[in-house]
DNA sequence: GAATTTAGTTGTAATATGCAAGCGAGTTTA
DNA sequence: TAAACTCGCTTGCATATTACAACTAAATTC
């Protein structure tokens, strides 16, 4: 089985706490798919590019409920489904997932991200921000 | 030894392009070490609280100056040393360190962070960027 | 030139991840 | 109402990564 306990390096630092939660291979993935693309089931998310492994994304998203960064809901609509929805607190990383991507989109020649989005965002986080908040609501509103 | 064979997980997405760079549990904490804390030499790395491996640290090392992210040059005071040091590509991703560190300042309860820290961050993300930058440069340039 | 410091490497054990198969609860079909 | 089908996982096992301790080569100091 894969264990659910945390690094716990518990120094004090607001970086090694942020990273002792999403300090991982996948969990900001994870948390990309649910903010940023608008996925909100497990097999939604499996179905990422970087093809998570079921134990693995099972895992995460019980961490993340445990932090939490998301809570698990059943589908009105389906009961066999669970929908992974971002509290506050997760949806308070906005910010660091688009200014990883930022990052990301300046340094990697082959990036397919919007040609403009570094630009936009560099020139106006809080409204970028709020930008792809707001398309998040609307989509989980539905 | 220590693979230095990077994830590749290559699927266009600038967040998953940053991650095989940074996504792993101790890159950004040498990464806070070297932009924030003003680290520049192997020893002090080593000595950080989260006690990082030494063959881990110098994998990482490797991995980002292949990566361009920082370059190693040897400490004309004594050669036995060498001086880690940031690229304008490294440099580039304090925002991001900063932002992680807002995140983890706002929701660690316990949290040694500066107290107004976040807050100040969170009005003024460029003037508080620029802020550690020329602290660091100040640093370096000793 | 002997002792010390620095920046690592190497071997081995522990831990985390990847992959394929399977399983139980809820839903649809007949 | 029962069989078949989804969905969200779990389990077992192979591989990869990390942790820990000991050791080494190069440069410096005494």
């Amino acid at each position: 089985m894969v264990t659910t306990t945390p690094p716990c390096r518990q120094s004090g630092c607001p970086i090694s706490f942020s990273l002792d939660i999403f300090g991982d291979r996948w969990t900001l993935l994870v948390l990309r798919d649910l903010f940023i693309n608008g996925k909100r089931r497990f097999q939604e998310l499996r179905a990422s590019d970087e093809k998570v492994a079921s134990n693995i994304l099972a895992d995460r998203l019980r961490r993340l409920e445990a932090d939490g960064i998301i809570v698990k809901t059943r589908d009105p609509e389906d009961g066999r489904k669970f929908l992974y929805t971002g509290t506050d607190k997760g949806l308070a990383l906005l910010p660091v997932l688009l200014e990883i991507a930022a990052w990301g989109a300046v340094h990697d020649p082959d990036t397919a991200a919007p040609p403009d989005f570094a630009e936009r965002f560099f020139a106006d986080r809080a409204g970028v921000t709020a930008e792809y908040l707001d398309r998040l609501r609307q989509r989980t509103a539905e």
